[in-house]
DNA sequence: TGGGTGACGACGC
DNA sequence: AGCGTCGCCACCC
């Protein structure tokens, strides 16, 4: 072996490992139509790059520029973002899911997820606006009870933020805990969507749990968008103090256990 | 492969 | 009240 064929030989590998290769690959996704695209998209938050594939969304980030969120994309995906050229059609989902509205439909591409991952996902976007539920809950919710601490790494993990609405997943004692763009932020967004999270961890450090509305004859948990804030309200201590009164676990919130 | 590592929670001060 | 400790479980080298 000459020396020239070594050094053409470490050449080709250098090329191929750092650079060719990936490019070449994301060429043929692309000739295909099955690359990455991104743009970026206001949000409540501000602009977020987000991109997308043939199987839906792929991932939501904030990132300083388009060079750093394909930094990141890369590096979190194991593939490449190409810019978007046209507008596809999916976007305006998700324009319209980043304003605010529900948009069940949207195709999220969660294949880069483990199953347990895509699990606690899929339940954290059963969550609607103006409602929040504790990490210990959604455990409960896909059967795994205790997992608690699992769910929050998956959420942690959640490639599309405020799509998956995982700001709405918060403590048992209803403190905001962790967010990808920060606790405050996390806090900011509920407030936006109409829960007042610091009156609710004050109702629960006195030890009330479970809220009632005889009305409808059914009780909640504090963080539940159905509970409304008037006189009729009646704060419970346990699930079992709320039947004793003759009310129903609400179907949305499912205050306790099946 | 097995031990380290978390967007947690209960409990003890 | 707020902190430290420990158990928990999925995932990652």
């Amino acid at each position: 072996m000459t020396e020239r064929s070594n050094r053409c030989i470490e050449e080709y590998r250098t090329q191929t490992r750092r650079t060719a290769a990936p490019d070449f690959a994301a060429k043929c996704l692309d000739r295909l139509g099955l690359a990455d695209r991104y743009l970026a998209i206001e949000s409540a938050i501000g602009p977020v790059y987000v991109a997308w594939n043939p199987v839906g969304v792929s991932a939501v980030r904030q990132a300083s520029d388009s060079e750093a969120f394909e930094r990141w994309f890369r590096k979190r995906f194991a593939r490449r973002a190409l810019p978007a050229t046209g507008e596809a059609p999916i976007v305006e989902s998700v324009r319209r899911a980043l304003a605010g509205e529900s948009v069940p439909e949207l195709a999220i591409d969660l294949r880069d997820c483990t199953p347990f991952e895509a699990d606690v996902l899929r339940k954290a976007r059963e969550i609607g606006r103006g409602h929040a539920r504790p990490y210990a809950w959604l455990a409960r919710e896909i059967n795994r009870p205790r997992a608690v601490r699992a769910v929050g790494s998956a959420l942690a993990n959640n490639p599309v933020p405020l799509l998956i609405p995982c700001h709405r997943v918060v403590r048992s004692d209803y403190s905001s805990g962790e967010y990808v763009f920060g606790s405050d932020v996390k806090r900011k967004l509920l407030e936006r969507e109409g829960l007042d999270l610091p009156a609710i961890t004050d109702l629960v450090r006195h030890g009330y749990h479970y809220l009632g509305q005889p009305d409808d004859g059914c009780f909640c948990l504090p963080t539940c968008g159905n509970v409304i804030h008037d006189e009729h309200l009646v704060r419970f201590h346990s699930v079992d103090e709320a039947i004793a009164q003759g009310l129903e676990p609400c179907t949305t919130c499912r205050p306790m256990a099946a």
